[in-house]
DNA sequence: ATGCATGAGAT
DNA sequence: TCTCATGCATA
């Protein structure tokens, strides 16, 4: 026995290998940045703030910047500090996350629909957001990380605020095989569903791929769904019920995503001619009254989630702000700091990388 | 609506 | 080890 939840839609195959960057505008990238809850300062200004860090700890609300940079200057330093420690071993690494004590199955999740073959393909060359790295940290005294202490980074107000929750717990996921490798240059759909491809010819403007469109699509989605009386949830669980070869169930967070386009532009591009099928097939069997197809769910146990204090998050921030990508050791280094895992700081790197791209309001309109 | 996490695939 | 697409859990 396993997992006995999880509808597992699909085998596998991203339905649509799309160009991953189709003929696209060349504005793509600039649609992905958006959304960058920190707002890159400059490195000269944080070094200044260096010197404003005692008093940052005073007032905290305050000069908000101050502090921002304060931290970031601090928290740079770990890597210097890093790395004169690491001639006395260190100390007992936290156990890594994994929680999962899940009852066994080997979670394999990822029964997206086009997981990321489809739009991994062929990466675009990512586009250079944060343009500059500054390191101008690397003179400064390993001390600061001393005091960069969790709870004093905020001015020790929160305590030691449990940095981590306990966690659990597991996923369910069955164990299928959906890995196709990437479809290498050939994007094939199974058969021809809205799955058209995000338009490649030179001379088709993809109106798919389209910023514009998209939000407009993701809006009018939202209101007829809504019109519908579908919840996110909803539609995410009724994909898989469309056949769609390729095409399986959603979570609501990624319906809500599309909706609200946080999602990756390439993403959105893929889920539109998804979530396109399922309303049409939605309004149809409104029409016919044949209302909703069915949505359950078997529960299963839960995992906990990991929360990052204020402070700690604070910290990460700033840093971010400064080293977008921390190296191994510098993360190891943060997560002493902060007295959070490493694997928990390092997938917090991660996740803020990925935040960035989101598309959202983009710089396009 | 979003934070933290997993995992496949690419580097 | 990173990126990306996604999901579970939770505010």
């Amino acid at each position: 026995m396993m997992s006995m939840n999880s509808k597992q839609p699909f085998t596998m195959h991203a339905a649509m290998a799309e160009p991953k960057y189709p003929t696209l505008h060349p504005s793509s990238e600039a649609m992905r940045r958006a959304c960058l809850p920190t707002p890159p300062r400059s490195p000269l200004t944080a070094m200044c703030a260096r010197t404003l860090c005692v008093l940052s700890q005073g007032n905290i609300f305050a000069g908000l910047d101050e502090s921002f940079l304060a931290r970031a200057e601090a928290l740079a330093a770990v890597d210097i500090v890093a790395q004169s420690k690491v001639h006395h071993s260190h100390h007992p690494f936290k156990p890594d996350a994994t929680y999962h004590t899940m009852n066994s199955v080997g979670c394999t999740s990822t029964a997206g629909p086009l997981s990321h073959h489809a739009a991994l393909t062929s990466h675009h060359p990512h586009v250079g957001h944060h343009p500059h790295h500054h390191q101008h940290h690397q003179g400064l005294d390993g001390d600061l990380l001393d005091h960069i202490s969790p709870n004093l980074t905020l001015a020790g107000l929160s305590g030691p605020e449990a940095s981590v929750v306990p966690t659990s717990a597991h996923h369910a996921h069955m164990p299928g095989m959906n890995h196709m490798h990437q479809a290498m240059g050939m994007h094939h759909h199974p058969h021809g569903l809205p799955l058209h491809h995000g338009g490649l010819m030179p001379g088709m403007p993809d109106t798919e791929a389209d910023p514009r469109e998209l939000e407009a699509f993701a809006e009018r989605f939202k209101q007829r769904r809504i019109k519908l009386g579908v919840t996110q949830a909803d539609v995410g669980s009724a994909l898989g019920n469309l056949k769609i070869p390729g095409v399986g169930s959603l979570s609501q967070s990624t319906i809500c995503r599309f909706e609200s386009l946080t999602l990756s532009h390439n993403n959105m591009i893929a889920l539109k001619p998804i979530l396109q099928a399922w309303l049409e097939e939605a309004e149809k069997a409104h029409r016919s009254k044949q209302s909703k197809p069915d949505l359950f769910n078997g529960g299963e146990k839960k995992r906990k989630r990991t929360s990052i204090a204020a402070p700690e998050k604070r910290s990460l921030e700033a840093y971010f702000a400064v080293q977008p990508r921390p190296s191994s050791e510098k993360i190891a280094a943060i997560a002493e700091k902060l007295d959070l895992k490493k694997n928990v700081v390092r997938v917090w790197f991660c996740n803020q990388r990925q935040k960035q791209k989101r598309m959202k309001f983009s710089a396009t309109h």
